[in-house]
RNA sequence: GCUGCCUUGGCUCAGCUGGUAGAGCGUCGCCUUGGUAAGGCGGAGGUCGGCGGUUCAAAUCCGCUAGGCAGCUCCA
């Protein structure tokens, strides 16, 4: 048989041969490096027997393959360990994920303590470096083989394997496992791990289910790499916008409030201002849309029509009681129907279509109490909130404006390289959860599609994400810690309006239902603030920042001149201020550094003269001087464009 | 909602096995300050999230509750 190799060249083997031992014959450090094969593509463990030509790749912790099967051994020695310590602890699973690992047991919960002690296990694992080894057994055995081992969850699993699946065992030393692999050749070959956290996981993913006990770990195939991804943790945790946001006096929150109510600082509404005044002119001004002002409550009646009272009763305020009151009220959890009695209030030719209508919306959810979290996810929050009422005729084109839309606003916010798109497409084998004909969903998601083809807009498509109307596109961003929200959503609805009885006459004088679109251009402005603190670090674009300018006097001699600078910078609508404060020049400095100023504004004597400022910035450090007009014409003009400066200089932190 | 951890002056944190609180930063005052990341001295400020219990005695132990964090589940 003739082996291709990924260089180009091919062995020539009389018999069959394992890829582990196809490694060695390449070489020796090849071997010691693997952690798993691929055989036309398809990855394979390294004890597979090849008996055909085949094209060979042998993957090593560099390969994302590769890596994960490193991770996987590691887990099982997790596993191995916490058997050990806790011989009674009942396995789950335990697979590899984008970080690294996890397993699931079912025993009492481990402190970092405890984490600490099984690490020094799982380095004795490694160090016996017990040979891995794969077998099989029947149906029957399988089971009767995890049943004498006292591992029900086990059982469990290989009841729900399909009829003809091969159930495999690997196993290292007196370790066992239930695994289809592919594993690495001995525990030996583990050379960087770490343990990072421990936390409750629900059985199979549902809260109906036992709670275990997760542990959460990652390894890499060098040392180095390890100590460089857990540094990269570290320092992602220095821009969570929980954590900066507060410190930044942007928002805080309080106990007696309650969860999920941020107070907006006056630092944070001045970004949360010129977010929503740019995206209502944009909207208005460049995009066709009319603004409304809703109520924040309605009667229980408008909710029943719209099937949130069935469906959703629990994630609204309610405001009364069913059995006593005469009337019910709740506040709004989304803006959909308050717009489509705008729309019904008049009678609306084919001619007046597409109206766009847009509001600045603010929305009540009752979330679950464990459910918030900082900006992200909070109980009441104000979105940038929009329903086109269109023509069937006129949806697609409609549908594009709207992404084209996002779009624009993801890139003057310099997020446009941190989002990734969604299709969210209904699941075909769950249809009680969707109105509608399947006809319907097929033709309107295979519309949604080309309309990313045809905007070049690289998008994955997730099967039962949909909303129970219609398609969607979610565009989706990561905070620092890698967890995923949905920052912008546009839905493509020709359902609702049957619903709420919408109509226009078309040219033939009939009446005919429109199609609507929900959407939004920059989603909910507490969600995008967080998103922007974390992507800066707090040092936002200079037309966001809270303070744009600090003119700081070289001695208390220039006070005065200061003030003068301070004032001719306020009168031009730059937000600036003036320390006067009797410090040294370079403590005055290095705090307007830390409070993420852009600008610094350093004026003595020469400069009183001539009417000239010393310009230093976070973006190039010093910038030599200017006069104070020519200073004033360059960051006005930064403003205005909303320009995004690159930072030169070192960024500083804490 | 579930599992675990946490809650001490404005901020960050000490306070071992119970005997009524400490530091740094910040703040305030005075002095100092013509140059680019911490000038000097002095002062104020907390009863240890809240409620209840054990004890002669609790920040320190127990219970409940509120809030925070991580994960799970959920997110119209």
């Amino acid at each position: 048989m003739i082996i291709s190799l990924k260089d180009g060249s091919a062995k020539e083997y009389a018999q069959p041969m394992s890829v582990v031992d196809i490694a060695a014959d390449i070489s020796e450090g090849l071997a010691r490096m693997a952690t798993a094969g691929e055989i036309d593509g398809e990855v394979v463990d390294l004890r597979t027997v090849v008996d055909k030509d085949c094209q060979l790749n042998i993957l090593t912790a560099n390969d994302k393959e590769g890596l994960a099967a490193l991770r996987h051994t590691t887990s099982h020695v997790l596993a191995e360990a916490v058997k050990r310590l806790r011989p009674d602890a009942k396995l789950a699973i335990g697979p590899s994920i984008d970080t690294g690992f996890y397993y699931d047991f079912e025993c009492e919960p481990f402190s970092r303590a405890d984490l600490d002690e099984l690490e020094k296990v799982m380095k004795k694992i490694i160090k016996e470096g017990a040979k891995i080894e794969r077998f099989e057994l029947p149906r029957a055995e399988a089971i009767k083989f995890m049943e004498e081992k006292g591992e029900p969850y086990k059982v469990e699993l290989i009841n729900d394997l399909p009829e003809d699946a091969t159930i495999s065992f690997y196993s290292q030393g007196e370790f066992t496992d239930l695994c289809a692999g592919p594993h690495l050749m001995s525990t030996k070959n583990i050379k960087a791990f770490k343990l990072i956290s421990s936390s409750g996981a629900y059985w199979r993913g549902s809260e109906k289910n036992k709670m275990l006990t997760r542990i959460y770990g990652t390894a890499f195939g060098k040392k180095d790499e390890l100590n460089a991804y857990l540094e990269q943790l570290e320092e992602a945790k220095k821009r969570d916008h929980n954590k900066l946001g507060r410190e930044m006096e942007l928002f805080t929150t309080v106990d007696v409030i309650g969860q999920g109510l941020p107070l907006m600082m006056p630092k944070g509404v001045i970004i949360l201002k010129e977010l929503q005044r740019w995206i209502e002119d944009l909207e208005d001004n460049e995009w066709g849309y009319i603004r409304t002002k809703t109520p924040l409550m309605a009667k229980n009646d408008l909710y029943k029509i719209s099937g949130h009272w069935d469906h959703y009763k629990e994630g609204m305020f309610v405001l009364g009681d069913e059995e006593k009151d005469k009337e019910v009220f709740a506040l709004r959890p989304m803006t959909c129907p308050f717009q489509y009695y705008v729309y019904k209030a008049g009678q609306h030719s084919y001619r007046e279509l597409p109206l766009r209508y847009g509001e600045t919306s603010t929305l009540f959810r009752n979330e679950d109490s464990g459910e918030m979290h900082g900006l992200t996810r909070v109980r009441q929050f104000t979105i940038s909130e929009g329903h086109l009422i269109v023509r069937p005729d006129q949806m697609v084109q409609e549908f594009k404006g709207c992404l084209a839309l996002a779009k624009y606003c993801l890139e003057t916010l310099g997020l446009q390289d941190d989002v990734t798109f969604h299709l969210s497409k209904w699941d075909p084998e769950n249809k009680e959860k969707y109105i509608g004909e399947p006809e319907v969903w097929e033709e309107t998601e295979g519309h949604i599609r080309q309309i990313l083809t045809e905007l070049e807009v690289p998008f994955v498509e997730d099967v039962g994400e949909a909303a129970f109307y219609g398609p969607k596109v979610d565009i989706n961003a990561k905070n620092v810690y890698g967890k995923e929200d949905t920052m912008i959503t546009i839905q493509w609805d020709a359902l609702l309006a049957e619903q709420f009885d919408m109509y226009y006459i078309d040219e033939n004088g009939d009446k005919k239902r429109p199609y609507i679109i929900h959407r939004t251009s920059i989603g909910c402005y507490e969600r995008t603030l967080a998103w922007l603190i974390e992507k800066y670090a707090g040092l936002f674009p200079t037309w966001l920042c809270p303070e744009q300018v600090r003119v700081l006097p070289i001695s208390e001699k220039y006070s005065e001149y200061a003030e003068k600078v301070n004032k001719e910078l306020k009168a031009n609508g730059i937000r600036s201020s003036v320390d006067n404060r009797s410090e040294k020049i370079g403590y005055k400095i290095r705090e307007s550094r830390l409070a993420k100023v852009p600008y610094m504004l350093v004026v003595g004597a020469k400069e009183e003269e001539d009417g000239v400022v010393s310009v230093r910035s976070r973006y190039l450090g010093d910038e030599g001087q200017k006069s104070l007009d020519e200073f004033i014409a360059a960051i006005t003009k930064e403003i205005r464009t909303k320009e995004i400066r690159k930072i030169e200089v070192e960024q500083q932190t804490k």
